[in-house]
DNA sequence: ATAGTCCCTCTAGCGGCTATAGCTTCAAGA
DNA sequence: TCTTGAAGCTATAGCCGCTAGAGGGACTAT
């Protein structure tokens, strides 16, 4: 039996969250203690590693929450699984284009060897979006 | 004179978020009408257009009071502008480089073509951090 | 006058936590 | 056994940048 603070250090999720994860549904109301202290299995302790590793991934608590419901089922069929990751992969790859076009914004105007607000390449193009290469 | 309306279908930002512009100090607060609307004019315009190019190249609310106060002052060194801008783009850079190595990874768990969660390399690789490449 | 659209304020909610206050419980040493 | 200090408890509020809704008032065209 872990306490909270031994589930943190092991997971690496702080005790705040894991109280919001347990609120949220997440994770299972655990066993209390005598005194009212939670008392974590290993089986709670994998299962928020499972949560865990998900968000560090990028898996939002929705999609965890998902993946959890397959994760107990391993009879079924995993297409979910996949086509949450897949949709997953994509909202990043859409993120990923989305800065590069942003960054390449940011180079170019960041080019400035002005001396004084007046002649600044940053302020000028923020006023004008005319200025701009690419849409955003 | 612009009504609320009229300069957000100019600018593109939504009436609620003109409004909480306003409430943040982005933008002062504007004449009202008789009857208590507001009523804005081409300079109110220019600021929000210029708060709005800023939004989209994703500077926070904090950095574009900055930039807002530094174009205000064209006689002004722009050392401060750039600062901001080069920040920025770092931290722009920062999350490609994230979101690359996150890609990687989605992309390497979803190769997978197993029938069922029992076998599903999406579902094992959560559930054991071992099974990761990269470090995230 | 009336209808329909616009605008007003105030409040609450989103996601995913994080922080604080004021309290209780636990574990280890004297 | 007593004490102390760390760890845990609940409840509530705050973070960012909006967005939505309720319940009303103002404007404009007919």
């Amino acid at each position: 039996m872990f306490s909270i603070g031994q589930l943190s250090k092991q997971t690496g999720v702080k005790i705040p969250t894991i109280r919001y994860y347990e609120q949220m549904g997440l994770i299972d109301t655990p066993e209390r203690s005598e005194g009212n202290q939670r008392r974590y299995t290993k089986e709670g302790l994998n299962r928020l590693s499972f949560i865990r590793h998900s968000r560090d991934l990028g898996f939002s608590v929705e999609d965890i929450r998902g993946l959890l419901e397959l994760s107990q089922h391993p009879e079924k069929p995993c297409d979910d699984a996949h086509n949450i990751a897949l949709q997953h992969l994509k909202d990043v790859q859409n993120r990923i284009a989305k800065l590069r076009r942003l960054e390449g914004e940011l180079k170019r105007i960041s080019k400035c060897d002005a001396d004084n607000v007046a002649d600044c390449a940053v302020i000028e193009t923020l006023a004008d979006h005319g200025l701009c290469e690419t849409e955003h």
